[in-house]
DNA sequence: CTCCATTTCAAACGACCGTTTGAACTATGC
DNA sequence: GCATAGTTCAAACGGTCGTTTGAAATGGAG
C-alpha cells in the first residue's frame, strides 16, 4: 500500500494543535512547534504566513467537523418539530465531546485544543475561536428559546453561555486535574477519565437540570 | 489625614493582579507590569525572587479573604445543623464573586485576576493555584456529600469541579464577551454586568438546580 | 555626623522570540 | 536535456524576555 506521507503543512497543524493546546498560545513558541513537526522555522511563515496565521489554520481545521455535526444535528431536530432542552443540549455537547473524543489520542489532542483557545487569557485569541463558533450560535440560542419560553432571552443566552464555558472546560480537561498534585478528589478518580460517553451523559445530564429549572425569570 | 502611600511592594502586587488578569501569565512580560507600577525592573526579583514568586504573591493575597470568608460561612453552616446544597453553593459562590466584585473597579480586578489563573493553559500555574485554594475544598466536598447523600461521590466531584469552573469563568469576565464584537446575544447585554450580586443569584440557581437534579447515581 | 541596613537604579547578561532573506533543493512539464 | 514553480534550508535580523550586577540613593539608630 503507498503511504500518503504527511505533508510539512498537516504536520505543523498536528503540532500546533497539541503544543498550543497544552502551552496556550503565548506559552509555545514557533520553534517548539517546528521543531516536534522536523520542519524548519521559516517553514510556519512560508505556509501560513505568521504565527498567529498557524493558529487560525488549526482553529478552523479543528472546528469544522465540529460545527458541520452541529449544524447536521440541529437540521435534523427542526425538521422533526419542536426539540426538546435536552435534544438541544445533547446536538450541543455530543459534537464537542464526542466527535472529537472518541478518536484515540489524536481527539484528545484536539479536544484540548480547542478547549483551551477557547478561553486563552488574550482576548484577541478568544475573538478569533468566537469567529469559528460563531455562524451556527445564534440557531442554536433561538432553538432554546422557543423550547424554553419561560425563560427570559438573557436567561437563555446566560444558560448558553455556561453551557459553552463548561463544555470547553471539560475539553481542555482542566477539569480532570493532574492525578499526582492537590486537587479535587485525589482519592478518587472522577468517573470520566476512560469514558468520554460518559462525561458527555453526566455533562448533559448537569445542563439539562439547569436549563430545566435553574434559569430565573 | 496621612495618606500611607503605597509601597513598590504594594504597587507591584496591584499592577500584576491587572496585568496578569489582562493578558495571562505568559502574555505580561515583568517590564509592562513594572513601567506601570512605576517601579525599576529589578524591583521584582528584589522583593519577591522572580516572575513567578510575583504571581504566587499576587495569589496568596487575592485568594486569602476569598478563603477566610468560605471558611467563616462554611463554620456557621455546619454549627447550624445539616446544610441544604443550595446553603452549600451560596457559601462558596458568594465569597468568589461578591466579596471581591462588589468593590469598584479594583474588586473586579481581582476577581478577573483569580478566574484567570485558576486556568492558566499552563498546568503549573494550574497548580500553583489549586494548591491556594485547597484546604478548605476537602471540606466543602464532604459537606456537599452529606447534603446530597443520593448522589455517588465521584459525581459530588463532578458537579464541584463545574462549580468552580463556571465560578472562574464568570470571574474572569469570559463569558460577557466584549460588547462589540462577535458573540453570544449581542442584540442584548446580559443581566449581569451591572449587578454582581444578580450575576451571584442567576449563577446559584443554575447550580442548585443542576446539583439537585442534573447529577447521576 | 557616622554607620548600616534597606531600597532603588541604570545597565548589561545570555537566551529566546517571531520574522525575513536568499540560496539550495525537489519535482514536474516541456 | 532545460526551464520553472514549489518547497526547504541555514543563517541572520532586530527585539524582547527574565534575571543579575554593582553602585547610588535613602533613612532611621547610635
Amino acid at each position: 500500500m503507498e503511504t500518503p506521507v504527511e505533508t510539512t503543512r498537516e504536520r505543523l497543524l498536528n503540532v500546533a494543535e497539541q503544543r498550543f493546546g497544552e502551552g496556550g498560545y503565548e506559552g509555545t513558541s514557533l520553534r517548539a512547534i517546528t521543531v516536534a513537526a522536523a520542519a524548519n522555522i521559516a517553514a510556519v511563515n512560508y505556509h501560513f504566513g505568521s504565527k498567529e496565521a498557524l493558529l487560525r489554520a488549526a482553529v478552523a481545521r479543528a472546528m469544522a467537523p465540529v460545527n458541520t455535526e452541529r449544524r447536521r444535528r440541529l437540521d435534523q431536530l427542526e425538521a422533526g418539530g419542536a426539540p426538546t432542552p435536552e435534544e438541544l443540549i445533547r446536538a450541543f455537547i455530543e459534537p464537542g465531546l464526542e466527535l472529537v473524543l472518541r478518536r484515540g489520542e489524536r481527539g484528545a489532542v484536539v479536544a484540548r485544543f480547542i478547549g483551551r483557545i477557547a478561553f486563552d487569557p488574550s482576548r484577541r485569541i478568544r475573538e478569533l475561536y468566537a469567529a469559528e463558533s460563531d455562524p451556527i450560535e445564534s440557531r442554536y440560542l433561538a432553538a432554546l428559546q422557543r423550547a424554553l419560553p419561560q425563560a427570559s432571552p438573557d436567561a437563555v443566552a446566560f444558560g448558553y453561555m455556561n453551557m459553552l464555558g463548561l463544555l470547553a472546560l471539560h475539553q481542555s480537561q482542566a477539569l480532570s486535574p493532574t492525578p499526582g498534585a492537590a486537587g479535587v478528589a485525589n482519592t478518587a478518580n472522577p468517573v470520566n477519565t476512560e469514558d468520554p460517553g460518559k462525561l458527555a451523559e453526566n455533562l448533559v445530564a448537569f445542563l439539562v437540570a439547569a436549563f430545566d429549572r435553574g434559569l430565573r425569570a
